[in-house]
DNA sequence: TAGCAGGAAAATC
DNA sequence: GATTTTCCTGCT
């Protein structure tokens, strides 16, 4: 179906898509085209509107604003950020980048597929990963494949999830299928708790095992920021290590600058990483996540 | 708490 | 063409 959303409030596609919080979106020409919940969306902006084409009744204008977070006051938000030159300037050269609203468990899944990889090759071992396990339909003519189910996953054999080229993350990205398959992974009650309970909920251990192993600190909060509404997560990953050892030495104090700096391979204890994320949380406020977000782009992009 | 392994592709030299 | 880096976590 096709449809139009008229845009009321400031919205770059270009910036949201290109900004690592999704990886099953590509630019065809002036579309940009996305695999969402088992269908295909196809968006192009044309000043304040997005033209819109999608292979399901379901994926209509109100799914694109809802997953868009278009009702998000992204001015209140970025104002909230006018307190050092970093992030204004981060602020001003993304401006209408967002957060959008992902599915948790392909959100989960994606996140423990990115430990010590770069956007590129995560791209890569999703889409195999679809290729294998997920529901193939086609849209126009083009054939593609929806983000699998956990079930598939959990039962997959890990060597065929090697073949898909994730190394040491198939055995973790089996057993946290199982974990999501098995009902032991509540997204509705992290969604409803707030941030700090959400987060020890995901990093929990029940009996002394991992409830999700493969997920630490970063994924947590990259599962939190960009499904669970929780704004404030605020994902610490090398390029946002490196951006506060470089601009805000001063508010994580002296022993964390210095570990920081000092740290050259930039890897967080999960103590270190807590003490850094309350300080960034408290400068940045409700809408960390949002300050994450544009530096994070402002430093992948060399433009800080 | 610190140190290390883990696999492979991309980025960089 | 070799080396370093890559949206990190688990184990000892």
């Amino acid at each position: 179906m096709e449809f139009t959303v008229p845009l009321d409030t400031p919205f770059s596609l270009e910036y949201t898509l290109e900004s690592g919080q999704l990886f099953r979106w590509e630019r065809k020409a002036e579309w940009w085209s996305g695999i969402v919940s088992g269908s295909v969306l196809k968006v192009k902006q044309e000043g304040d509107v997005l033209r819109c084409s999608s292979g399901s009744d379901r994926l209509d204008s109100s799914f694109v604003l809802d997953y868009f977070k278009l009702d998000a006051d992204l001015d209140h938000i970025l104002s909230g950020f006018s307190k050092d030159e970093t992030i204004t300037r981060a602020a001003e050269r993304y401006y209408g980048l967002r957060i959008v609203s992902q599915d948790p468990w392909e959100c989960l899944a994606s996140f423990v597929l990115a430990t010590n990889a770069n956007i590129p090759r995560i791209k890569k071992m999703v889409s195999a990963v679809c290729r294998r396990y997920g529901a193939p339909f086609e849209f126009e003519g083009e054939s593609y494949s929806a983000f699998p189910g956990p079930e598939a996953l959990a039962q997959a054999r890990e060597a065929d999830l090697s073949e898909c080229g994730l190394g040491y993350r198939s055995p973790f990205l089996k057993h946290v299928a199982g974990a999501v398959a098995t009902g032991g992974v509540d997204f509705a009650r992290a969604r409803s708790l707030g941030y700090e309970d959400a987060r020890r909920l995901l990093v929990s251990e029940l009996f002394g095992r991992k409830l999700l192993l493969g997920v630490g600190p970063k994924v947590a909060d990259c599962v939190l920021l960009y499904s669970c509404g929780k704004d404030e997560a605020f994902p610490i990953d090398v390029w946002i290590a490196r951006v506060l050892a470089l601009k805000y030495p001063r508010i994580l104090g002296p022993t964390l600058k210095k570990k920081l700096s000092a740290d050259d391979k930039l890897k967080l204890s999960p103590s270190h990483y807590d003490a850094i994320s309350k300080k960034v949380r408290n400068y940045f406020g409700g809408y960390a996540g949002y300050a994450q977000q544009y530096l994070f782009m402002a430093a992948r992009n060399e433009v800080l």
